[in-house]
DNA sequence: GGTACGATTGTCT
DNA sequence: GACAATCGTACCT
């Protein structure tokens, strides 16, 4: 028998909290198109960052111009650099004004895997196609994002878009940060598909206890 | 105008 | 497992 993954309107679903949104992205697929060079990877790891109440966020201190795609309503990129060379992509959730977005941690390139290499091997080192999207700069490199796609609508097609799973997803795993004070208890900010081998393995957060 | 720092990656031990 | 590279952004004087 057919196991179906549930039908998921992006276009509402995005529109809520964060970490209500967040194990729900896992298993989505992004597609990017430049020049008919069409990339697209499905997300095994998602990371959320809840605007002003989550010291890690970069609009935890307010909206700032590299920052402002942020607080666009849900359904929206947020692009930025890192470290002055990598490119790392946020899918905004929740309303307009109100910033928040999930990190794209990693994935897994199912289509364009050719020009996915070639990006990858021209801003980077590239051992093997587990590496492809395997952490969020690289994955920014195989998708060719930059900050011309910044504050881009992913619902409509467009260069970028974002679409529902197309399978159903496996174990979620999800791990909670450390040193973020929130209310009290920890929340859980990360997520990612357990038996995913895309899953970056570099830099538990605070993970490991499981 | 100057400085400190990072939502990372790659290399070395 | 630990550390350096690298440069745009934010914040201070």
């Amino acid at each position: 028998m057919i196991q179906k993954p549930p039908v998921l309107d992006l276009a509402e679903l995005l529109q809520q909290p964060v970490l209500q949104v967040a194990e729900q992205l896992l298993g989505c697929v992004i597609t990017s198109r430049f020049d008919d060079q069409t990339v697209s990877i499905r997300l095994t790891e998602v990371e959320a960052y809840d605007g002003d109440r989550d010291p890690g966020s970069h609009a935890y201190r307010g909206q700032t111009p590299r920052n402002s795609s942020m607080f666009l309503s849900g359904g929206h990129l947020y692009v930025y650099r890192s470290y002055g060379i990598h490119w790392c992509a946020n899918v905004v959730c929740g309303p307009a004004g109100k910033a928040g977005g999930l990190l794209m941690r990693a994935g897994e390139v199912v289509s364009g895997i050719e020009v996915a290499r070639k990006r990858r091997q021209a801003t980077g080192v590239l051992r093997s196609d587990r590496d492809l999207a395997r952490g969020p700069g690289r994955l920014g490199a195989a998708l060719g994002m930059s900050d011309a796609v910044n504050g881009t609508w992913l619902l409509d097609g467009g260069v970028v878009s974002l679409h529902a799973p197309t399978q159903p997803v496996g174990l979620v795993g999800i791990s909670t940060r450390t040193g973020v004070a929130g209310t009290g208890a920890p929340l859980p900010y990360r997520y990612y598909l357990a038996d995913d081998p895309t899953v970056s393995s570099h830099r538990p957060h605070a993970d490991a206890s499981r």
